[in-house]
DNA sequence: TTTTGTTCTTGATCTTGGTCAAGCTTTCTT
DNA sequence: AAGAAAGCTTGACCAAGATCAAGAACAAAA
């Protein structure tokens, strides 16, 4: 794995990793102590990070940019799980069971990442409980993620999804709102699974009930009624 | 909560939560610690374990019997996420997060199950970096098979995730095969992600390639041709 | 056995997502 | 600015799942 780029952690990026949901709560001395040996990493576009079956000896946080976890088929195609954001860690699961990451990891855009071992990790859980409860909250809040993402495949249609997606997007509850798609609509379309052509059509589709998408601006005229499309509520 | 058929934990199944991937590599002394307050009850089929929203200060264990977990939607559609079988907990991840069940919980067939409470639990897990792994593992575990599914969502037909599922069903990794179906036809179809009825098609579809289904049991002539049929390899 | 109810299959029709192919836009190179 | 490449949309066609409705097979109960 390319290297170039690496660095050890700096004090500046130590207090960002401290106020990450996984780790806010820990003193800023057990986050020293786990970050010891932690590096940071530069990584451009389309890097692939890591592949499904390496040894997962590390895991990850991200510090600008993004990633994406899929898995992929002798065909090339593509089954985005997951596109990790900013102050959130991915690939810590990996490393309690197999050992192995089961998914693909790809940098989606430029992105730095904190890489953390597993020795000084697994050290600090051993004797710190506080650590150790944090680590199965985050693991929690993934499981309950997938979990949600599962039923939506199997009760909604593409369409539905792709509508749930973009009120995900948005805090407001009701009237109209302005959202900005957070990545390409060929991930997107990945993420909710449906191939690039059928977004399209689904997206034209839901121009009937005043959602208009320019480009990465999508205006949707009444959250109410989006909602109803999309069987919520 | 009904409360018949509930009796705090006895000997022989203690013996046998013992056993159990959680639990095993704990020594007697942890498990009857952690079970201090443990009941065993006694469900029927159809019984409502809980429902998705509810407390979660409490996790489970099935000694016999099936228990299945789905989200639903208003007009009665249902996902089903797993399926949990003998030995297997479930429900655990969800105490470390919100605090809720994230989905509904249903006893499928006859069942005797181990219902732990949450303190006992978290004062273990308090000192104890063996459970503390033995869990972290096993929600990996779990994490793996969720993403497994999803992928299996993202990038296969139905009739190919129904091919992957009698796979699944069969240690064999070539040449012919017999599998039992573990549970009926409507709820191989939930699980899969499909009505009934287009699980009957599916089956049908699949005997052009030697798989022949009769009530619950399956013949399987190839492996191989099924693997392909199936995208895998 | 007969009855009742559930589970499973089939048929007809409709919708919609996949596929292949072409055209259009925007962005990046040079 | 020109050209190339990538991203996005459209159209035509096909395959297959959803839906509605009816019927068959099986199991449980009387």
């Amino acid at each position: 794995m390319d290297q170039s780029g690496t660095k050890l952690i700096g004090k500046e990026d130590l207090e960002l990793v401290c106020k990450a949901p996984t780790f806010c709560e820990l003193s800023k001395d057990e986050v020293a102590r786990l970050m010891s040996n932690a590096t940071v990493r530069r990584l451009p576009r389309n890097t692939l990070l890591f592949s499904q079956g390496d040894k997962a000896d590390r895991f990850f946080m991200v510090l600008e940019g993004k990633v994406k976890l899929f898995t992929a088929m002798e065909n090339g195609d593509q089954g985005v799980v997951e596109v990790i954001e900013p102050y959130h860690t991915f690939a810590e699961a990996a490393m309690f069971a197999s050992g192995r990451f089961p998914v693909n990891a790809e940098i989606v855009e430029a992105s730095r990442l904190v890489q953390v071992s597993n020795e000084p990790f697994f050290r600090e859980l051993q004797e710190n409980p506080n650590l150790t409860f944090k680590i199965l909250a985050t693991m929690s809040r993934r499981h309950r993620r997938l979990l949600r993402q599962i039923s939506e495949l199997k009760l909604k249609s593409p369409g539905q999804r792709l509508g749930s997606f973009l009120l995900s997007l948005t805090d407001a509850e009701e009237g109209s709102a302005h959202v900005k798609l957070p990545f390409d609509k060929t991930l997107i379309a990945s993420r909710v699974g449906m191939k690039p052509e059928s977004l399209s059509r689904a997206m034209a589709r839901l121009r009937e009930i005043g959602v208009i998408c320019q480009r990465r601006d999508v205006d949707i005229a009444d959250i109410g009624a989006l909602r109803v499309f999309c069987g919520e509520e």
